[in-house]
DNA sequence: TCAAAAGTGTTCAAGTTACACCCATGT
DNA sequence: ACATGGGTGTAACTTGAACACTTTTGA
């Protein structure tokens, strides 16, 4: 055990069960989603639950929310942030465990649907959540805060949407954060005049018949604004 | 011990030290400080360190915080809040310890000194710290952006002032805080105009002959507009 | 030809920034 | 009387909000 040769400082001091929650979440053109499923182990056996599992030792808490978020969906390199340390004695009636919460924001359309299914989870609407066990119920409201928070001052409202994306895709995506309906003109007026999206020759026409122009996120372009003092705000 | 009832469930799973650290904030009217102290054990004694301790298993993660806080400053019921769980694996050489950061914010005139200086603290300037042991400069780095977030967004500069503060004082918290000088007028006419000061009649005569109105900020005044969808913001 | 979503500008109100002088008082 | 920090208003500019019609095209 590593602990043998490390231990010596410290000694007599109590240790805790760490795990790490994720929560999960997706869209899919017209409304947020969360991944959860049902809990394969007691105690709470079936009810619904977000992703998590326990801290390694020799892994740290980034690595092991990682790990956890690749068990269920088979994704790598998809943008996730820790969101909050939840530590209450009796959160957890199966013991006393210490759960540090991260949130993820991921392309349904990326996902492992074989892992998804064979772990039972479900994605499920916002407004259509059911009761979570323990405190799993505060960890998503404070995770749709964070983005909300987060996705009006950075751009990471296109994690969530395809490498190609139309305006009035990005626009619904808005919508469904904020929960409040924005104004088509101002709203393209907005995002346009930051420069940051490249506007493609090729449209989308699953929606309408006119179509919808693609356009993609450039990267670069924002990573360079960054510098010169460019603040994004939606 | 509690575990033996409780850990019949996640049994086999690794328990890890998990320790609570609280980077304190204060203000003296000129510039904000950090209370750090030389730590008294290893590894690393004697270097400076942020105040912390670990998680016992029978207090939550915040009751801890609030223990710690109050081990050093003699300080109860103060502005604190979670800041970031820190779990790399070797962040603490004497072994592998998952800590859980708050910052807090304290009038520096109420703290018990004795305490303080029993624990060896000082307070030290932003602009004069020292070097800190393990990562407790990437803990102190984050604090600081989150304090200039949430004292942009919320009414929690006052935490760090006294009862009875002048306008000068405020906006020298706030210029200390954003690092930029603001202007005069404009901050006054913003704050004034947000109607969550109370002008007091009696003036403030050390820093000035003319001498300065005092005012209080009135938390219920506050709170009744936040129910009217009031937003803060400076 | 019509239904359905995409795309496009202007006006007005509000808020933010920049800026300079007088006031009160202790020494 | 003067030095020191406290206190005050206005004009230009920028930003955000409200608002309605034309375009494209598949069925």
């Amino acid at each position: 055990m590593v602990e043998s040769t490390l231990g010596t400082f410290y000694s007599g001091t109590e240790k805790i069960l760490v795990a790490v929650n994720c929560v999960i979440f997706g869209f899919d053109q017209r409304s947020l989603k969360l991944l959860l499923l049902k809990r394969s182990i007691e105690p709470a056996k079936g009810r619904w639950a977000i992703m998590g599992g326990f801290v390694k030792n020799e892994e740290s808490l980034d690595d092991s929310a990682r790990r956890i978020l690749k068990q269920l969906t088979g994704l790598d390199q998809v943008f996730m942030e820790q969101l909050h340390g939840f530590g209450d004695v009796n959160r957890d009636p199966g013991g006393r465990v210490i759960s540090v919460a991260y949130y993820a924001l991921i392309r349904v359309d990326t996902q492992d649907h074989r892992l998804v299914e064979e772990h039972g989870a479900h994605w499920i609407a916002l407004n259509e959540l059911p009761e979570l066990i323990f405190d799993h119920g505060a960890m998503m409201d404070m995770a749709l805060q964070q983005l909300r928070m987060k996705a009006r001052f950075g751009p990471i409202g296109f994690e969530l949407l395809p490498e190609k994306f139309t305006l009035p895709d990005l626009q619904s995506l808005y919508e469904a954060i904020y929960q409040e309906e924005l104004d088509k003109r101002n709203f393209r007026k907005k995002i346009i005049s930051m420069n940051l999206l490249e506007k493609l020759t090729d449209k989308d026409k699953s929606t309408s018949r006119k179509g919808a122009f693609f356009y993609r996120f450039d990267k670069e372009k924002y990573e360079s604004l960054l510098k010169k003092g460019f603040n994004f705000e939606l």
